[in-house]
DNA sequence: CCGTATCCGCATCGATACTG
DNA sequence: CAGTATCGATGCGGATACGG
């Protein structure tokens, strides 16, 4: 029973982290960022998701309060997703993630390819 | 062959998102930043995870160039794993995402639990 | 059009054993 | 102590089919 480790079970980063590491979410926030969407159109525009996936996400993020979900009782049923203020917030930080990449992936790629070449000889 | 949609797969947001989904990889990088640290004492602190996973973990972040590792030819074979400015600049950015949890978390979880009693039917 | 349930392949992760 | 290779379980994720 090693049950109650100090250093990161009680840690939110984990949390937040279990959230955004969910690409479909991060991709679904950001585009909601540009205005309410319907179910197909979403689908349609991330394109590379399944209904299984966006359906789950979509269910995942209004549970967390991140977007709203808004259902017009119209003849073919029509449903709009909208990121809510909370979601505003976390779409925001994860854009500091953006920026990091842009600002530094390189270096990354950089650091892979030297690796990816023979690390283990030259040290 | 839809290959090539316009949204989501250029953005190098989903690099970062890949790399830091990795929880793993996150604590050993924040851990590492109180110093250096050696392979099974970072295995003993963060407890949970495997060989396989550390290792893994360890490997992946050399790669990125995101720590570096220093090994000892001492009888005892000795290897410290360090932080690197680089990857001091991630842990830093990731550090704003939990920032963002302790502020945000409470509220998301109200959410949650409202949600949970019955989203369907208050809506 | 919106959404759910099922089936199934696949990548991941943990546990174990063994080497330098 | 540091690290790799293999095996088996599990859960994620995609395709499909069907219901509201």
């Amino acid at each position: 029973m090693i049950i109650g480790d100090p250093y990161s079970r009680d840690c939110p980063t984990r949390k937040v982290l279990d959230r955004i590491a969910d690409k479909w979410a991060v991709l679904v926030l950001g585009l909601l960022m540009g205005g309410p969407m319907r179910f197909n159109q979403l689908r349609r525009t991330v394109d590379g998701i399944s209904q299984k996936m966006l359906s789950q996400t979509l269910k995942s993020l209004e549970r967390d309060g991140l977007v709203s979900r808004k259902a017009f009782a119209t003849v073919p049923v029509t449903v709009e997703y909208a990121i809510t203020p909370l979601g505003q917030t976390l779409a925001d930080t994860v854009d500091a993630l953006r920026v990091w990449a842009e600002t530094h992936m390189e270096a990354v790629t950089a650091h892979q390819q030297r690796y990816d070449a023979g690390a283990a000889s030259g040290a």
